[in-house]
DNA sequence: GCCAACGTTGGC
DNA sequence: GCCAACGTTGGC
């Protein structure tokens, strides 16, 4: 569920109502959520996904990386295939606007590639009524569904591939004597997919984009 | 391909 | 509600 978002079939046009839907501690985790990243109002997203196909159950599940992206119609797609609670509650949590990180993991060369939007907020995620679907839950109920996506659209590539191995050595140092990498959720919440960043971790990490690779 | 980290499941 | 077994994520 890692980033799994495939390409499909882009609905751009849909009018799902933007209700975010959600169980009845919604509100308690959305603020968990609030909290987890510091300031409200001005939120900051890394969101993962395997650029490479692989094999997933005896089946070679497509992957989707940020070309795949900017090759969309409107050069938008629908994060899908989310399946974790933690990262469902970031995507509900995200506003249109706001800006994202697109990061290529499970790689050769994990780390992040380009920026990206969010045009629209979290709806239903059709994958998880889908038999067949690597991301079916056959335990979600479409008059209650578990599982959120949102659309992103693409925004630009990083001037340059900002490895996940040159972040590291930010975070170390910042760790050591610190810095605005020091706890940033990439190295903190390992296996989050998507996951907030602070403004401080953001423009630093924009920074990097102008340096000579480390 | 290996395996550490960590989320989820299910027996009790 | 505890916790061992299991499955997945994702770097290396």
């Amino acid at each position: 569920m890692p980033s799994g978002k495939r390409t499909k079939a882009m609905k751009t046009e849909t009018s799902d109502k933007l209700v975010v839907e959600g169980g009845p501690s919604d509100s308690t985790k959305k603020a968990q959520a609030a909290k987890d990243c510091g300031n409200e109002s001005s939120r900051y997203w890394l969101m993962k996904s395997e650029p490479e196909s692989r094999m997933e159950k005896g089946v070679d599940v497509k992957q989707f990386g940020i070309e795949d992206l900017k090759a969309q119609p409107k050069q938008t797609a629908c994060w899908d295939g989310v399946r974790n609670y933690q990262a469902r509650n970031f995507l509900r949590a995200m506003k249109v606007g706001e800006e994202a990180f697109f990061y290529h993991s499970n790689c050769k060369e994990p780390g992040i590639a380009g920026l990206m939007k969010i045009v629209k907020e979290a709806y239903p995620d059709h994958t998880q009524f889908e038999k067949g679907s690597p991301h079916y839950d056959p335990s979600s109920k479409k008059d209650n569904p578990k599982w959120s996506v949102v659309d992103v659209q693409f925004i630009r590539m990083t001037k340059r591939f900002i490895p996940l191995a040159e972040l590291k050595v930010h975070h170390q140092a910042h760790k050591a004597s610190g810095g605005p990498l020091e706890n940033m959720a990439l190295f903190t919440r390992q296996r989050l997919s998507v996951q907030p960043l602070t403004k401080g971790e953001f423009d630093f990490v924009l920074s990097l984009e102008d340096k000579k690779p480390s």
